[in-house]
RNA sequence: GGAGAGGUGGCCGAGUGGUUGAAGGCGCUGCUCUCGAAAAGCAGUAUACCGGCAACGGUAUCGUGGGUUCGAAUCCCACCCUCUCCGCCA
């Protein structure tokens, strides 16, 4: 959520921010409203201080109050009507856009660096699975759905060296390992800006209960620290969560959608921050190094890629992805992404902490992927293909791993 | 899931309809005392919004939401959470 006092004043920037996104949102209106619920909170707190009267009224006085009372209930419905809709606008509106983003849409991404060595051939990473009997989609299929798969053999105790080897590293960096609800209150999902209203529903709804699947772990940490005041001398604060993440990708079939690509369920381990608003692009920059550092480790030769302004969610200010060469494809594809949120998530979930007044204010709030294991396993799948069609395992996952190919 | 108990400020803990934003204690901050520290004494110590340059004033907040009342931390209803016991269970 955006800073109402903020849009008040600087009403054109949120516009112009909104329109580089290619959103349609009615700030005018929004203001109105504002000015609108400020005038009327006015009259409904001095009715309010006039029925605050000490102690026993005489009787005279008990009259006037009672007749006093039924203007003020009428006042507080309309107030209460012009919040909720004021609230509706404001939570519509995206964070703004950072200076240097390139404008336009998903292929407007830029370029910002390439590491390794983008090799020209090798098979695509569903035939080397199924192949290999490691993969078994038709099944996942039976049991629950298209693009729900079981993953067999040696690529599952591949996954568990690769977070064993990411985790320990993060550890190194600070980071804190969590293991986090799988499930979260329909609030904190819709504080971390996850589906907006109106937009098509993206994550799964537990029937009955007030509770939704998280799609990253990114949800469940955002809430973490909800409706705190952080301790300043406490940040940064910097987590490493291990879950699964649960998504619909409804209408997202046939679109780059082969095998393990996109599908409804993955295990990632998710980076998270929270941190002192001056602090946010330095970690930013921190959180993007730690990415690279481990495809770098995992040996998977990739691009960085800024992401434009219309492709960023709403919650976002500044994105870098991180792209995996496909050899299959022929081209570079999305692996991890990291985000800083400013406080756009903060102001949502109510997350605060001090400045050197004492005085609260918003922390800043960022995420990275430090391992999506479905596209990492693509990755790994693609690019170490050796001569007799075995995969060759990273020298430095190879001890976590217990072996040198799978 | 069933039965019972309970949710008050950073923490502990009083408070069952009327100057209670809330006694008392702890903690924290400042001052006094001291060469310094401890101890002691004094003072201060929630959050949000509205108005004001500010001092300050107003409104709201005692798990959450609703209700009764001129007035609710206190009464009524619903929900959430915590604890104990029972049941179930990896």
């Amino acid at each position: 959520m955006i800073d109402i006092r903020d849009l008040r004043e600087h009403p054109e920037v949120y516009k112009d921010s909104a329109r580089k996104r290619g959103i349609t949102v009615d700030i005018d209106e929004v203001l109105k409203l504002d000015t609108k619920r400020v005038k009327l909170l006015g009259e409904v707190e001095s009715l309010r201080a006039k029925l605050n009267v000490k102690g026993k009224p005489t009787g005279s006085e008990l009259k006037q109050l009672q007749q006093a009372k039924d203007g003020l209930g009428k006042l507080e419905s309309e107030l209460t009507e012009l919040d909720s809709k004021l609230q509706d606008g404001l939570f519509n509106i995206p964070n703004l856009v950072a200076d240097d983003t390139p404008q336009g849409g998903e292929d407007d991404k830029r370029e910002e660096k390439k590491w390794g060595e983008p090799k020209k051939e090798g098979k695509d990473h569903l035939t080397v699975a199924e192949a290999n009997d490691w993969i078994d989609f038709e099944r996942g299929a039976k049991v629950a759905g298209n693009k729900f798969y079981y993953l067999k053999g040696p690529v599952v105790r591949l996954e568990l060296a690769v977070m064993q080897l990411v985790s320990r590293q993060l550890e190194m960096e600070g980071f804190t390992l969590m293991a986090t609800p799988h499930l979260v209150n329909n609030r904190i999902f819709e504080g971390t800006g996850f589906q907006p209203r109106g937009e098509e529903e993206q994550a799964y709804s537990i029937e009955g209960e007030d509770l939704k699947l998280i799609g990253t772990a990114e949800i469940a940490l955002t809430g973490y620290y909800a409706d705190e005041i952080i301790d300043p001398s406490k940040l940064p604060l910097a987590y490493a969560a291990l879950t699964p993440s649960y998504r619909k990708e409804a209408g997202a079939y046939g679109k780059h959608s082969k095998g393990l690509y996109r599908v409804h369920q993955f295990d990632k381990l998710e980076m998270y921050i929270f941190c002192d608003p001056a602090e946010s692009e330095k970690w930013h920059q921190r959180l993007l190094e730690i990415e690279e550092k481990i495809c770098q480790t995992l040996e998977i030769p990739y691009r960085v890629v800024r992401i434009a302004a219309g492709d960023l969610g709403a919650p976002a200010y500044k994105k870098y992805d991180i792209e995996y060469w496909s050899p299959a494809d022929g081209e570079y594809r999305e692996l991890t992404s990291c985000s800083n949120c400013t406080d756009f998530q903060a102001r949502r979930l109510n997350i605060r902490t001090r400045d050197k007044d004492g005085k609260t204010q918003f922390v800043h709030t960022l995420n990275g992927t430090a391992v999506a294991y479905s596209r990492v396993l693509i990755a790994m799948l693609e690019n170490h293909q050796t001569k007799d069609g075995k995969i060759q395992i990273p020298t430095a996952l190879q001890q976590y791993y217990g072996g040198s190919e799978l």
